[in-house]
DNA sequence: CTTATTGCAAACGTTTTGCACGTTT
DNA sequence: AAACGTGCAAAACGTTTGCAATAAG
């Protein structure tokens, strides 16, 4: 009865049904559908993996020059979605943050500090003792995050 | 044999100690004993729990005002207790970090979405499945985060 | 007298905001 | 037409840096 780890990379689902997800969120809330959205969107689906704001800002500039696309609409936009829950993100601190489509279940991650190379686990065990320690103190758990740093295989070689 | 999760929020060691600590830190890395390191030392030992560097900065300022002790200074120092354990910060993504005394054994934290409150945890089981985790993933683990979000008791009643 | 440290202000990188103009509905 | 979204530039935020002046060893 042992769980094993996943890492999950790949979509889940088709662009078409999380496409119409966000149209449904955008009309359910008075938003507009906008080519920007639109892009945005595209983008990170077709992205595997986290990317920062700016990263995401060069790649759709670079993809729709016509549009100007300001990266003041990327971090709208990822705001929005990140509200909505279609995309979640982890924080470096100063170094600000980094995103992925969400559409994955909850996860952790472990981070190489060598590299940046971040990957994605789940740990029954730990996500258990959270709920308990939360309870022992009283709390209404609302989240938590967990970030294990190390140096990565590939990079110990090095 | 269960270990219990404890809450430590007293110095351990008197200042002098600590100051002694501090005074043969410096030494022997031909740093230089200065008013400002000792006010921020001090307060520091008699501040109980977390702090920005803001706050810290505003409270030397009240204290000491003759110094004109600079922010920048206030960051200098906290960098070098860090580097050298003495004090300890959790981020805060964006909104930056804040610093204890960190004389303490390693803990993670639960914070109080509310009124931001901050109380100190040491899991055991946590602890060993974080590097049980790594090892799965071939990393040579070097640190870790954990922070559980939630309502605490207090702000529930409200 | 040498070296480290300081305060100050300017620079930093990421993120947010105000606003006139454009687009979607 | 009404409302929302946009690009742009400026501001905000916590933090870091360059530098001439100052203090510690």
């Amino acid at each position: 009865m042992k769980k094993s780890n996943k890492i999950s990379t790949s979509p889940l689902i088709s662009y078409e049904t999380l496409l119409a997800q966000f149209q449904q969120l955008l009309r359910s809330n008075n938003l507009k559908f906008t080519k920007q959205r639109e892009n945005i969107l595209h983008a990170m689906y077709n992205h595997t993996g986290h990317f920062t704001p700016e990263e995401l800002y060069r790649f759709i500039k670079s993809e729709h020059p016509e549009l100007k696309t300001g990266i003041a609409t990327i971090y709208r936009t990822l705001s929005l979605l990140e509200n909505a829950g279609i995309v979640t993100s982890i924080s470096f601190g100063t170094q600000g943050k980094k995103y992925e489509l969400g559409v994955k279940a909850h996860h952790d991650h472990i981070i190489c500090t060598n590299c940046g190379k971040i990957l994605e686990f789940y740990d029954e065990a730990i996500e258990k003792r959270q709920e308990k320690i939360a309870k022992e103190f009283g709390f209404i758990m609302e989240d938590h995050s967990m970030k294990i740093f190390g140096i990565c295989p590939q990079c110990q070689k090095k």
